[in-house]
DNA sequence: TAATAATATATGTTTAAACATATATTATTA
DNA sequence: TAATAATATATGTTTAAACATATATTATTA
């Protein structure tokens, strides 16, 4: 279905309807990833913080450093490392260093909660974007990049 | 910038890259009119719902129809109303013919705002992909059509 | 008609976004 | 060294997402 019927809209142009598309495309693909992480109670900015603390392992990380590396850069990192350490997925502690810093490192049940996820997520990765052939997601690359770099 | 070394990440295969972009994109996109927005002190649901009621002016709606007319399926329009009627943007009374539904109407602050707002939206509506041709924006559109159809 | 099901909206809850501000610590400057 | 600036994190606030549940009203069924 086309998203004008979808939705019920008319757009002004090609540009106006691509906006829109880029918004309810990331929203339903969105709402796959979060269905099924879902499943292991973990909302998806918990999933990337803890991806982000398996990257680093066995290296310690800051909360600084987490947000570096987030999408979402204006994420409140602090409170959602604090429901990851209650649900006791990773460890805190003071950094001996720098104290205004905390440590932070994905501990052991936190590593096998990801090693459990991770085929169904990389499937589910793959399978989302399975009608396009490789060459069209080569093109979304570079249209998207292009849109990007003002 | 390549979207790897904005966020430092690396990619399993183009799919996944895709995804990731399209996320990190909408982010990048909305951000604009999120700041927009708030120079008129509203927030993009608040401005989506003025948009959909304008649209019906000057026939009421229902928060059903809202709802279905949004691009976002799972918004809490109830208590975004409401906080539209607190700032006298938009009239609500008990629907006569079936006093379960609310009549929602724009009112005329609202569309003295929206009037405001127009330009500056449509300007940058069109700006934010002026990097890309009529016919890049085209074919953009057909790829994110087709990752919805399955 | 009375009982029950369906519908529309409101409200409660946890998590997060998007700010602002506070506090502890470290780095810099006079 | 003392005072000040910068940095890192924590915490407070409003709005919204993503659920669940409650309540009022209407439609359907026995």
């Amino acid at each position: 279905m086309k998203i004008e019927d979808e939705i019920k809209s008319k757009f002004r142009n090609e540009y106006h309807k691509a906006l829109v598309n880029i918004y309810y495309t990331n929203n339903v693909v969105s709402q796959s990833f979060h269905k099924m992480l879902k499943e292991y109670k973990l909302t998806s900015q918990q999933f990337n913080i803890l991806r982000i603390l398996k990257g680093q392992y066995p290296k310690a990380i800051s909360i600084g450093s987490i947000k570096e590396r987030m999408l979402d850069k204006s994420s409140d990192v602090s409170r959602i490392i604090n429901r990851l350490y209650m649900k006791k997925l990773i460890e805190r502690k003071e950094c001996l260093i720098d104290r205004r810093k905390r440590d932070l490192l994905i501990c052991k049940n936190g590593l096998e909660l990801l090693e459990k996820i991770k085929n169904k997520m990389e499937q589910k990765e793959d399978e989302i974007l399975s009608n396009l052939t490789i060459e069209e997601a080569k093109t979304l690359n570079v249209l998207l990049d292009k849109i990007r770099n003002k």
